[in-house]
DNA sequence: AGAAGTATATAACCAAAAGTTATATCGAAA
DNA sequence: TTTCGATATAACTTTTGGTTATATACTTCT
């Protein structure tokens, strides 16, 4: 008997036209799609792709069992979802960066647990990096993460929730203040203060340096426990914080300003593992499924 | 993602009642089927089966599941049946039992070739017995095999075709011929010829002797490449013989007797693997499926 | 109550399946 | 032709599913 898996494999590679592309969508090597792809075949005893060195197509059976492999697939999915009413998850554990924990999650946390019959005990880490919530979730040793930034994983499922800009902290004595908005290039060519890596928005930030062909410079690097702030007000440099976190700086030497061209921004997302889909839907929604029976 | 294996699993614990029996069934042991269905109810999320000392009942949730499951597996049976008519297999190699060969596999084949657009090759091959087939099913040496006395195989379907009984012959000389039909007790009273093991016949007839609780009295055992009729035709002894063959018997030394009370039979089935469901379809009915686009 | 009989769970181990990297092959386009 | 993008194959590793042996727990029978 074929597998679910081959089945999922098959419907992205009809989708994506290419073995290969599948792969990477997959998180697969493509030798390892190409070796589930030929099983499948086998299985069924027919040849469902045709392939070409320009990718593949669906032979006449490929086509048919396409069609019907996608309504089994969105069956099963609702069923997944379905199942969650039933789940046996009474505690969750959830990670958050430290940005998100002030106001984003808790409000989002007030509409759950509000809500009749959610008697869960609800844990909130939190932790730095996007890197070390993602390690949490292979560990088990949480449920669901808020991160940023968040490219797909071969074993979560992952939501985009949204994106916000950065926003640049200066001193209120720098020249740049004199504006009312500032550009991105503006911003790279003063003194940069920002954490050492693993980072997110160092990371980030770089990635946008490196797309637009600039070389920042980073006169300073701080570890995570220290705070950026002290050093901006003091004059040492510049830093770029959350729209989110900027909201809530009170400091008078320090400025913010918008960026407004080639604006850098981070996305936020929700990660969780497959079963819990439905636990994440009602955090999200504020919804509770109604239990039948 | 949980697998298609562990929805079948799922399936037949439930409809067993047991973990224990449905293991069984599936011819797996019981602690591999116990692995999978934990393994199923962590995917899920949900605890599917209540585990009492008299077996498993579904909890609330597994009734549900249980429910979406039955739908999904038919219709993927229907799937993997309708894809049967895009099959690859233009030769097929079908196995039969001695007895098989002469008559009923022939008038199959006539219907089946006489199709139009049937244009497969077809290859017999006759073995002595029920397990040699079936090694050359599992070898891929053969895509059918009508055997007898089938009871299941873990990755091979099968579907019972008929009952026939066996008869007795004897020499003409012989005091039983006086006799209109026979008993089973009356028979295995004589001095039994019969083939070595391995031998389906000898098999099932010691089996039914075993059942009975009598002990028969074998004089003779021959192997596979003789032929009992000339010993019974000598008066060393008396043997069984299916109807079919019975039918042919032309040796005016030999009587052929009906064995009346405690029938004594064979159970004929045709195994295949699990693709080729619509070929043996064909075979059976001699329709061919409507090839649609 | 104690013993026997079922049923499920766990542990340790083994074989088969699915994944990985490296490399070959093949056709289309430059 | 050469290069590039795509699939296939080979050799190897990891993970999964399977096995046997054994423990544990609940009925049932004497």
């Amino acid at each position: 008997m074929f597998s679910l898996q081959q089945v999922i494999y098959f419907k992205t590679t009809i989708e994506k036209g290419s073995i290969n592309k599948a792969s990477k969508e997959l998180f697969v090597s493509q030798p390892a799609l190409t070796k589930q792809l030929t099983r499948l075949e086998q299985d069924l005893g027919t040849c469902l792709l045709i392939r070409k060195s320009t990718g593949v197509e669906p032979t006449e059976a490929g086509i048919y069992f396409y069609q019907r492999a996608c309504i089994i697939l969105e069956e099963i999915k609702q069923i997944m979802k379905e199942m969650g009413r039933f789940s046996f998850y009474s505690s969750l554990r959830i990670g958050t960066l430290p940005s998100l924990a002030n106001d984003y999650l808790p409000s989002l946390m007030d509409r759950f647990i509000n809500k009749p019959k959610n008697t869960e005990e609800i844990n909130i880490l939190i932790r730095d990096t996007t890197q070390e919530l993602i390690t949490l979730l292979e560990d088990r040793a949480l449920e669901i993460a808020f991160v940023q930034d968040y490219d797909g994983h071969p074993i979560f499922k992952s939501l985009p929730l949204f994106q916000e800009q950065y926003f640049a902290i200066l001193p209120t004595s720098h020249p740049l203040g004199q504006k009312q908005n500032l550009s991105f290039a503006e911003v790279i060519q003063e003194k940069m203060i920002l954490h050492k890596e693993p980072c997110d928005i160092r990371t980030s930030f770089q990635k946008h340096c490196y797309h637009l062909g600039i070389k920042p410079n980073i006169i300073l690097e701080l570890n995570f426990n220290e705070s950026l702030l002290p050093f901006v007000a003091e004059g040492y440099g510049i830093s770029l914080i959350p729209e989110m976190s900027a909201k809530n700086i009170q400091d008078t030497k320090i400025l913010v300003k918008k960026i407004d061209h080639q604006p850098f921004y981070r996305k936020i997302s929700v990660v969780f593992s497959e079963q819990l889909e439905s636990v994440v839907f009602r955090l999200l929604t504020g919804q509770h499924p109604i239990k039948h029976g």
